[in-house]
RNA sequence: GGGUCGUUAGCUCAGCCGGUAGAGCAGCGGACUUUUAAUCCGUUGGUCGCCAGUUCGAAUCUGGCACGGCCUACCA
């Protein structure tokens, strides 16, 4: 490269950022007037109000009514619309609760703090002091009396009729998908107040919540591939956990004979619309109850979930609808694939050889070590779980699926297992815990054969765990669900980013 | 990981068969005392994701790369 070549280079770098720049310039020269005119970043602004409480508790007033009884109010928030009129402007401020008007003139703010207010920039942060009233056309206002620019925004908005739609740019920069989406906003807010009811629910039935280990030397309680790190003056091999599900056990053994926990696991695997690497669990153990007892519990969980947060049980999801008021059915495996698939017939879904036949077919490879439970289980993975939109249990999984699972007393080859299915997808997985610590041993070293086998995301025998069930785990009832997949469901999102406020995504660089 | 579509002004988007860029919003200047995506007049702003290739000439065609969306695979 010739030096003229890499001036002009440089030269078309600088004009690259220019533009951008020069926005931010023109705003950074209306801060540097604050800065030598008083304090640019102020906070003794005392904000009184949110806009929601003041539409809920005025909203009706008729403007005689305000005018009568003047009702100085005291908002702030960031500043989304405005519109100036010469002598007289409006602008529109949101807060965390909602948006409320404002009205600046000549005549009752004064022209020094109006003139001031017209160089005010979409996105400032304000606060605002005057008395309510209705406009013309009956829009609920503040009259404002006293304006003062809390905070100054250095970069433009994104567009305020149509707001962020670029996807990457709502998760790398969520807090702009927050400011101008309404529905992101929402489904955030229904996220928290989902997981608030949910601890209500449990802390009503005598739960006591708990956190237990993120960092795991043995991890275990799922099947799936984890991080793994180092602790340094431990020098020691250290695993993000892949569930909590050993570790609550361990409490129940202590007698917590109630617990629960919401907090996040972690497996290195793919990112789908479906999967982030750390996602948020509930699970939840009680003793001296069955997983019969605990689809009844989800049942009336889900149910008083919906109604507390969405204030109905009828869902609608992706444009079909969903009525969790329903009685959830419930079905064994077979009979979930016979009802949805009633080309093939009960006989033919006992026969291995039928069976290999027809996953093959499916294009699905079996293990020659696989038993008939775990055939007819990847026949239903294959072609009837994603059909199951009306809420359904579905029972007796197969003990080789269920290293943690009670077996069934009448078929000791299957556990008493669920799994609840609503639009397709997985939403919780439960059952009746295992509490038998030979039994428990000779399934972990089972994993663990399979694990040097080959498969990488078999258990780890988990010496400790057995040592601690050999104390003695009361019967007792297990389940995990899955928080992201079902606040997915309640707000209507496509995909798990769209409920996980920074979803993660390869570096920007 | 595989398939597929996309990347043009700060934001939302046009840009046909190749002739080196347009609109709206935002910004800046002006008019306007009840607007609400305010309106009207004027105006600034772009290495068209990056790197090569084809061509007299590339936002446009071809190849590669980066990042992302969707589908798919493992899973919760």
């Amino acid at each position: 490269m010739t030096d003229n070549a890499l001036e002009k280079s440089l030269d078309d770098r600088l004009d690259g950022v220019h533009a951008e720049i020069r926005l931010v310039e023109e705003r950074r020269a209306k801060l540097d007037v604050l800065r030598k005119t008083g304090n640019a970043f102020p906070n003794d602004f005392s904000r009184e109000d949110f806009s929601s409480d003041l539409h809920r508790q005025y909203g009706e007033h008729a403007n005689e009514m305000l005018e009568g009884e003047p009702r100085v109010v005291s908002v702030a928030g960031r500043m989304v619309l405005k519109r100036v009129m010469g002598k007289a402007s409006f602008a529109t401020l949101q807060d965390m609760s909602g948006r409320i008007q404002l009205y600046i003139a000549n005549d009752t703010a004064g022209v020094e703090v109006h003139d001031a207010f017209k160089h005010y920039d979409l996105g400032d942060i304000l606060g605002a002091r005057g008395p309510l009233f209705r406009t013309r056309t009956g829009e609920l206002s503040v009259r404002v009396m006293n304006l003062r620019l809390l905070t100054k925004s250095l970069r433009p908005l994104p567009e305020k009729f149509h707001g962020l739609t670029d996807q990457e740019q709502k998760y790398r920069q969520r807090y702009l998908d927050l400011i101008t989406n309404d529905n992101s906003r929402r489904v955030f807010i229904t996220r928290s107040r989902i997981i608030q009811s949910i601890r209500e629910f449990l802390v009503a039935r005598s739960y006591l919540e708990v956190e237990t280990p993120m960092m795991h030397p043995i991890p275990g309680g799922a099947a799936a591939r984890p991080f793994i790190t180092h602790h340094n003056a431990l020098d020691t091999r250290l695993y993000l956990r892949i569930a909590p599900e050993l570790y609550l056990k361990r409490l129940v053994i202590g007698g917590m004979e109630r617990v629960f926990e919401i907090n996040r696991s972690f497996r290195n695997e793919g990112i789908s619309t479906r999967h982030n690497p750390e996602f948020t669990m509930l699970e939840f153990y009680e003793a001296y109850r069955d997983y019969t007892y605990l689809m009844d519990l989800t049942e009336t969980m889900l149910r008083e979930l919906a109604a507390k947060v969405l204030g109905t049980t009828r869902i609608s999801y992706q444009g079909r609808e969903i009525d969790l008021a329903q009685t959830f059915e419930r079905l064994t495996i077979v009979q979930a694939i016979l009802k949805y698939h009633p080309e093939y017939t009960s006989a033919q879904l006992g026969e291995r050889t039928f069976l290999i036949r027809t996953l093959q077919g499916l294009g699905i490879a079996c293990k020659p070590e696989d038993g008939i439970g775990g055939l007819q289980l990847a026949l239903f993975d294959e072609t009837t779980e994603h059909l199951l939109f009306a809420p359904t249990f579905i029972v007796a999984y197969p003990a080789e699926v269920s290293p943690l699972a009670r077996r069934n007393d009448i078929d000791p080859a299957i556990t008493d297992r669920f799994e609840l299915y609503i639009a397709g997808r997985e939403i919780a997985n439960g059952f009746s815990e295992l509490n038998d610590p030979e039994d428990q041993a000779s399934r972990f070293q089972e994993q663990a054969n399979a694990k040097e086998a080959g498969d990488i995301e078999a258990m780890h025998y988990d010496a400790d765990y057995i040592r601690a069930l050999e104390y003695g785990l009361p019967p007792t009832a297990g389940e995990g669900i899955g928080i992201d997949r079902l606040v997915m469901l309640f707000t209507d999102s496509p995909s798990i980013r769209d409920v996980i406020l920074f979803p993660q995504l390869r570096r920007e660089d």
